[in-house]
Order: structure tokens, then C-alpha cells, then sequence
DNA sequence: ACCCAGGCGTCAG
DNA sequence: CTGACGCCTGGG
């Protein structure tokens, strides 16, 4: 079945630039793909499968979104809209936020910078504990190539007219799977030639984190249920999130933030500590963990937002250069 | 054409 | 606190 409907602009509020949320490099999965006009992606709606495109109805940021769904099944459309309005964060009020960001001359100048800038949730909370595990000490373009890789080596499969797709593999699966070619090698009793070893998590280009996500996928499967961190007091998740080995502070912000649509997160990365200490501490080598604290209780609900404008901002707007 | 230094967060020492 | 981790990027 196909389907085609939109999100008129009077149904969220202020403006929405959508490839800017999507390639803006938000760690919770990796961008939308460009087919034709639409950002695509497969999502599971109810566990169905759904292929769903996205795209603004004209280039202005104040513009509305028209969406195609492909399925194999009937589908009630407003679950469908219900999943885009909660992954574009549709149902933020923008210019909220620009009201708070008018009153901090340092913040001022993101709005007009960002504009239409959306936090950019992930569809699936164990993709995206995966995909920030992925993301630390690394480059966005690569950790974008081995979600993908992990998504066509161990996901499930499914057939649109425009070509195949892939979910991301459950715990079980990832941890079904060998970490390196010679475990693989093991496993297939000698059949085949190291070069041809590629399903593995190696393979996927993840280096020295294959441990991390494979302890991590065990840990989901074992002993922690991911869905609770929708609603668990904010310090309690962050401390729980960091039992995880591979998850740091960053990783486990990010995974609040893009994951779970915590709000008040701030995900101190190299960008954010620049930037925060050149604004608000006179240029002076300030400690991450300070940062953090700093901009939790100086934007409180609107960190999670801040951050994302400041990165944003501190890679783009050429500012930094003066800064090595 | 080539090489090698510089990033990126977390962990272990 | 510092170095190691893997790989891509960009400058020489």
C-alpha cells in the first residue's frame, strides 16, 4: 500500500529546516537517506514495516512537510504521523526557544544561524545506545558508514518498490555475532579465507568499540530495559547509562538527549567546550565536567536545545577559527 | 604520487 | 593526569 498526506504548517510550531536537522550530526542514527525529493527511511510502526519519505513542501523553513508511506499492510496513518511528529520533534514550540535565545546576547546570534534546526530523535533506542557508543572518538561520516554496515550484515530485510531495506539488529542478533575475522574464521570451521571474513563487527569499521557494543547489547538483553529511561529521574539514567563500558559522560548525554527526548541533557563534546569556555568563561580552560554542570543549570530545559545550536554554530559559523 | 600528524571520547594506568 | 585506541582527513 502507498499513502501520501501532510503536516500542514498550523499543526507544529515555528519553522522547521529539514535537512539541517537531518545532516547536522545528531548521534541518535545516522541521516535520512536522499531518494529524489524525499529523506527516507524504514521504520517499524507497531512492527510493521513502513518506508517513510519526507520532504518540505517549498525550501522556506516556514514551509509544510509532505510525507509518503509504503507498506506492506493496511496502516492507521495517524500512528504514522504521531512517529514523524516525535522523530523531527514536531511537537517542540521553536520560537519558544528563540525567546530564551533572544535574551542571551552569546545565543542571539544561533538563531538566524540554526533556524528551523530540530533535535533529530531516533526511531529505535537500542540503534541509537549503538550508534553514540559508535559515535565517541570518532568521525561522523564513520560511524554513519557501521551503523549502516551493522544494519545490512545483521538486520531484517525488507522489499519496497524503490529497493531494500534494513532495520538494526536486535541485541540478540549482535550478539550472536563474531567481534573479529579470526573469531570467524573459528566459526565457519576454517571454510573460508581471512579476507573474505566480513561479518563481523570489525568488519563494520567500529575498531577498538567492538567490545563495547557487544558488552552492550548483552547488558540490554540481560539486565537493563531501555524504555525506562523515557521517564527515570534524569541523574539516576545518566549514572545507570554510565555502567556501560564504551559510555562516557558525552555518550551517555547524547543518549538521553536523541534517544530518550530528555530535554535537559547537555552533551559536552570538544565543540561545546570551546565554544562554552570562549563565551562564558573569558577563553579560560574550563573542565568538562564543569561545562556540563554550567550549562545544565544555566539553560535548564532548553540545554538539550542550546547544545545543539552551539555545535551547530561552533563547526559552521567560522567563529572557532580564531580559536585552535 | 606519498606520508604522517591531528582529531575524536573513554578507559586503564 | 596521560597515553592508547582505529581510522579518516588534510596538509606538506
Amino acid at each position: 500500500m502507498k499513502y501520501k498526506f501532510k503536516i500542514n504548517k498550523d499543526e507544529f510550531k515555528g519553522p522547521i529546516n529539514l535537512p539541517l536537522t537531518i545532516d547536522s550530526g545528531q548521534t541518535g542514527q545516522p541521516p535520512w537517506l536522499k531518494k529524489g525529493r524525499y529523506f527516507q527511511e524504514l521504520i517499524m510502526v507497531e512492527d510493521q514495516p513502513c518506508l517513510i519519505g519526507i520532504r518540505c513542501s517549498s525550501d522556506d523553513v516556514e514551509s509544510s512537510l509532505v510525507i509518503e508511506v509504503e507498506s506492506p499492510q493496511n496502516l492507521e496513518l495517524d500512528k504514522v504521523k504521531y512517529l514523524v511528529k516525535e522523530i523531527f520533534g514536531l511537537n517542540y514550540d521553536l520560537n519558544r526557544l528563540y525567546k530564551f535565545l533572544e535574551d542571551d546576547p552569546y545565543l542571539k546570534p544561533t538563531i538566524d544561524f540554526c533556524k528551523g534546526l530540530r533535535l533529530f530523535k531516533a526511531h529505535d533506542p537500542f540503534e541509537c545506545l549503538i550508534s553514540s557508543i559508535t559515535s565517541a572518538n570518532n568521525s561522523i561520516i564513520r560511524w554513519n558508514r557501521s551503523i549502516r554496515s551493522m544494519r545490512e550484515k545483521w538486520g531484517y530485510k525488507y522489499d519496497f518498490s524503490t529497493g531494500n531495506y534494513y532495520t538494526f539488529p536486535h541485541p540478540d542478533k549482535i550478539l550472536s555475532v563474531p567481534e573479529k575475522d579470526l573469531e570467524e574464521m573459528e566459526l565457519c570451521g576454517g571454510e573460508k579465507d581471512l579476507n573474505e571474513c566480513v561479518n563481523n563487527l570489525i568488519a563494520c569499521g567500529v575498531g577498538y568499540r567492538s567490545r563495547y557494543i557487544r558488552n552492550a547489547a548483552w547488558i540490554v538483553k540481560n539486565e537493563m530495559e531501555l524504555d525506562d529511561f523515557f521517564n527515570m529521574d534524569y541523574e539516576e539514567a545518566f549514572n545507570r547509562l554510565l555502567q556501560i563500558p564504551g559510555v562516557g559522560p558525552k555518550v551517555a548525554d547524547c543518549i538521553l538527549l536523541y534517544g530518550f527526548g530528555r530535554m535537559e541533557a547537555f552533551p559536552v563534546d570538544v565543540w561545546i567546550k570551546r565554544i562554552i569556555s570562549k563565551l562564558y568563561f573569558d577563553g579560560k580552560n574550563v573542565p568538562v565536567k564543569k561545562i556540563r554542570s554550567f550549562g545544565m543549570d544555566e539553560f535548564g530545559e532548553y540545554a538539550g536545545y542550546v547544545q545543539l545550536y552551539l555545535f551547530h554554530y561552533a563547526r559552521k559559523s567560522g567563529l572557532m577559527k580564531s580559536l585552535k
